[in-house]
DNA sequence: CCAACTGTTGTACAAATGTATAGTAACGTC
DNA sequence: GACGTTACTATACATTTGTACAACAGTTGG
């Protein structure tokens, strides 16, 4: 019998590849179709070596999770944290790039999707989604309050909650459809219909945000 | 050998006992654990028989999507249809029923969810996915458009469905975020942040529509 | 260059899966 | 009330599933 030959990979590298290897199953087969031996395959490895890494299929695919939406919020912060003329061009930059490639992609959406799904039956999965949420709502606010004072519109704690939730869900649900190229509009619109939807959310002139935006 | 007593059904009592079936299933295990026998199980019945109604499993997890994504819109379009003091209370109701029990539904959404997550690989899931989604865009439009007129805004085809668009994201967004029941906020909450949200997407005058939505 | 460590492979196994099919019994019809 | 139709049950079968485990080989340190 001839032993397949190998490499040895550091535990973070093969860990890392395991978890994009179970993305990917997710995003074309879904739940049912990431069996260990498909993501083992697609990674290179022999379906043995997950419970090397992970001690049942289940945690593998709870990690996945944690891991895309890190990922996912991670994008959409730096392109924040990347605008340096002030509050307005960086809220702009935050809810464009959330309506854009690359976070405006079906393979996430997909991948979303399939998690979110599971949110109500397991509770880890609930776990990590009300983080993940919490984590944007929190960063939406902060980006809102400074934008709302230079403005003066009331910007106490309720209203910037409330806002943060609308437009968590504006953006949330722009992001969905766009994503999912249904061909029923072009995905370029997204950017501006978001953006001049949020100054009206937030009772901003007409433009404030478009022009912030703007390269 | 002794043998299960059973009762004889029509054609559609039969056939919709194994869509509801199917979706309780759905709703607990996704794609993953909904297997022909559970679902048989569930509803009373015997493994084969599924085969009798269905020339696959697939075709009934298709037929399912279907049926739970006409009572969703169904339910939405019945309460604006039931409005009767103008356009703007026509509106509100659609957008309050949208946001509110029983269209808010932990399980609604997790069904939702789990067919969302096939969209990009399922051609039949696509197709059904655009079809819901055309038909929620275009009862938008129409209550849309007669509240605009009636404010003086703008209200060319181009502009309302730019502003369809931006309204499905906010409901779809918040409908989603508030069937969690992620506990980061109250639910109750929602109605009244989904009407002020569109009030100003519209450019409405505050309060016009929290106004027409109160009883 | 050898020895110890452990990342990795391959195989085994019971349980669960979708489908096929033979046979049974409930119901409408005469 | 016998009869034919067919909704329905039960069993069988090849495949796939998650997990377990023993054997192997790449790597590292001495």
């Amino acid at each position: 019998m001839t032993r397949r030959s190998y490499q040895r990979l550091g535990e973070d590298a093969r860990r890392n590849a395991l978890l994009e290897a179970t993305l990917d199953c997710l995003a074309e087969d879904g739940m049912a179709g990431a069996s260990v031996r498909k993501i083992a395959d697609r990674a290179g490895v022999s379906a043995g070596l997950i419970r090397h890494y992970f001690s049942s299929k289940d945690e593998m695919v709870h990690d996945a999770y944690a891991y895309l939406m890190g990922n996912l919020t991670g994008a959409a912060a730096e392109s924040a944290h990347a605008a340096s003329e002030g509050p307005a061009q960086a809220l702009a930059h935050f809810i464009s790039a959330n309506v854009m490639r690359p976070n405006l992609s079906s393979r996430k959406v997909s991948l979303w999707a399939t998690f979110i799904g599971r949110v109500r039956a397991g509770a880890r999965y609930a776990e990590i989604h009300r983080d993940s949420y919490r984590e944007f709502l929190d960063l939406l606010e902060t980006l809102i309050h400074p934008v709302l004072v230079q403005h003066d519109r009331p910007a106490d704690p309720a209203t910037c909650h409330g806002h943060a939730i609308a437009l968590n869900g504006l953006i949330d649900g722009l992001w969905l459809e766009g994503s999912l190229e249904h061909g029923l509009y072009d995905p370029g619109r997204l950017p501006r219909i978001a953006l001049s939807a949020t100054e009206g959310i937030l009772r901003l002139p007409d433009d404030t945000l478009v022009r912030a935006a703007a390269p």
